[in-house]
DNA sequence: ATACATTCCGTACCTGACTACGGAGTCAAG
DNA sequence: CTTGACTCCGTAGTCAGGTACGGAATGTAT
C-alpha cells in the first residue's frame, strides 16, 4: 500500500490527474507529504475515497456536501447525512416536477405543430405572445 | 415608438440593463444606431423580442438555440423550429429518467437510514462501497 | 548517461448566462 | 451651470467542476 504515484491513482480511479489535484485543493483528498524532493504516493484508501466522491456525485451530491458527506464518514450517527440526502431529494423532486411543466409545453407545442397547416409556426408564435398560459 | 432608454427598456422587459447588453453582444438584440455622440433609443419590438427570449429560455432553450429560432420567426415553415423543440423534448425526457432514478436511489438510502438502527449510516456506507449492481 | 515519461506547482482556460466595475460622455432638472 | 442619474464601452469576475499548459524537478528504462 502507498504505493500509487498521483498517475496511478488516477487510472486505479479511473479519474484524470487533474481532477485529482483539483478535489486536493477543494479539500476532498488530504495531500500526502512529499518526501524529501520526491513524489508524492498514494494508497487504496485514496482510491476508495475517490470512488465514495464519484458515487456521491451521480446521485446528485455537489463537491460541497461530498465534503461534508466524507466528514460525515467519521462521526457516529445519521442524523446529518440523512439531512442532506432529504434536502437533495427534495431538489431533486422539484427539478423534476419543473422538467415535467417544461415536457408538457413543449410537446404541446410539438404536436400543434405538426396538426396545423403550413401558415406560421406555434411554437414561434406561442413564443412571440406574452404568456397566455 | 422607439422612446425607450435602454434602462427604460430594462424595466419594461423586467431584466438588467447588462443583460440587454449581454444579448446585444451575443447576437441575440441588434443595437440601434447611435444618434452623433447621443444615445440609444428602443422601442416595444425590442422588448417583444426579450419576451420572447426569456420564454423560450424558460422552457429551455439556450441562447445559442433561441437565437436560431429567432433567426426562424422570419422564415416560412415550421420544420426547423419544431426539430429544435423535438431535440429539447428529448433532451429533457432524458433528463427526467436521470433524475428519477436517482430520486429512487436517495429515497430508499434515506428510508434504510430512517428504518435502521444507530450503528452506522447507510447512505455513508453505500457510498463508501463500490457501488453493487 | 541519456532519453523519455511523470510529477509538481501555479496559473489560465473552458462552458453558459449573466453581473459588476470604472471612467468618460450625455441628458434633464433646478 | 452644476449636480446627479443615466448611458456607453470594454473588460473582468461569478458559479461548478473540472481541463490544459508550461517549465522545472524527479523517476525509470535502456
Amino acid at each position: 500500500m502507498e504505493n500509487l504515484t498521483i498517475g496511478g491513482l488516477a487510472k486505479q480511479a479511473g479519474v484524470n490527474v487533474e481532477t485529482i489535484r483539483y478535489y486536493q485543493r477543494r479539500g476532498l483528498l488530504d495531500e500526502p507529504a512529499r518526501p524529501a524532493g520526491g513524489i508524492r504516493r498514494y494508497g487504496e484508501v485514496t482510491a476508495a475515497r475517490i470512488g465514495f466522491i464519484k458515487r456521491a456525485q451521480e446521485i446528485g451530491f455537489s463537491l460541497d456536501e461530498v465534503k461534508e458527506l466524507l466528514r460525515l464518514e467519521l462521526t457516529p450517527g445519521c442524523h446529518d447525512a440523512r439531512e442532506i440526502a432529504a434536502k437533495k431529494l427534495a431538489l431533486v423532486d422539484a427539478r423534476i416536477a419543473d422538467l415535467q411543466r417544461v415536457r408538457k409545453v413543449l410537446g404541446g407545442l410539438i404536436s400543434e405543430c405538426k396538426a396545423g397547416g403550413e401558415r406560421s409556426c406555434p411554437i414561434i408564435d406561442s413564443l412571440a405572445r406574452s404568456r397566455t398560459r
